[in-house]
DNA sequence: AACTGTTGGTTCCTATTTGGAACTTATAGT
DNA sequence: ACTATAAGTTCCAAATAGGAACCAACAGTT
């Protein structure tokens, strides 16, 4: 199967990942939750070459992430903004970010820390069940299958 | 930039996507909090070739995310096992797998749901600050430089 | 003893994608 | 007329992926 048609999955992850895990995609989004939003910003500060950076910013376009829009007309320039879809992804790049600070920092510690501004500690951020509040550990989950692909997904678990 | 270069960036989220950002990776990581972790069985479930699941297992292993273990001696054979760090990426499968269910479903719903066993409904996670206790929205967040890297981080933002 | 199956890969070849650099288009400023 | 800026596109060589076959080391069956 090619990569390209793993969004033909039964499987959200799956669907997900085809429109955000490419190499590069998610360091795209890291920039836009740092406010970068113009091609050249993006290509500076990413390393990636043009042409990859160029379609990378279509699939995310394309998928919902990032909105393209004009910010002067002559010449016609654009910018890529993230949409509410695409703000809903920060908590992916917060444990990303987390689980790298925590395990691969060098001798000179993590290069940004994060901190909450409301009680002002560095964020340690964990998983939280909206319904009742409480911390949610992998073993807390129990995962049903859709009626409609029974038997499709969990075969082998 | 070649993508392998990727971590030597003074950036956390960089570096844990050199280790699991891959094409594929996050597919494998999927499939072995299901609970997969013989080489066949996560040929068949991905659909991914072998020469490259073979590649992203050695290196999933050499990050530490994963330990090859043996379980019979003779032929020798090995599974594939999540260590302590790689079940620390859970919260990351979670809400990708979550933002897939709210933005991507089809018309069948969602392919699996997942229920917290001690409230007993559907998961919605969310991230939380450990300290406050506090739900975290991307504005609360507060970046700080090391001053290490004073200046090359957060440069045009 | 000879076949068949299982498991965890490796090898081979072709097709696609990437990295790097140069080029393009449309315009503003000097 | 020349230079700069921004957002790409085009070109080519090099690396990677997809697909299929092959391999090693055994176990079980005929």
């Amino acid at each position: 199967m090619r990569w390209q048609d793993i969004d033909q999955q039964p499987c959200s992850l799956a669907r997900t990942l085809a429109i955000i895990g490419d190499n590069w995609t998610l360091l795209v989004l890291r920039d836009c939750f740092m406010g970068v939003r113009r091609f050249d910003d993006f290509q500076q500060r990413l390393g990636v070459t043009r042409h990859v950076l160029s379609d990378r910013l279509r699939k995310l376009t394309e998928g919902g992430v990032l909105d393209k829009v004009a910010y002067q007309e002559r010449p016609l320039r654009h910018e890529y903004r993230l949409t509410a879809m695409g703000k809903e992804l920060y908590p992916v790049i917060v444990h990303l970010a987390q689980w790298g600070d925590k395990h691969l920092a060098g001798e000179h510690g993590a290069p940004l820390t994060r901190y909450h501004r409301q009680c002002g500690e560095p964020l340690e951020a964990q998983l939280q069940c909206s319904h009742c509040g409480d911390v949610v550990k992998p073993t807390d989950i129990r995962v049903e299958e859709n009626p409609y692909w029974k038997g499709q997904i969990l075969v082998n678990c």
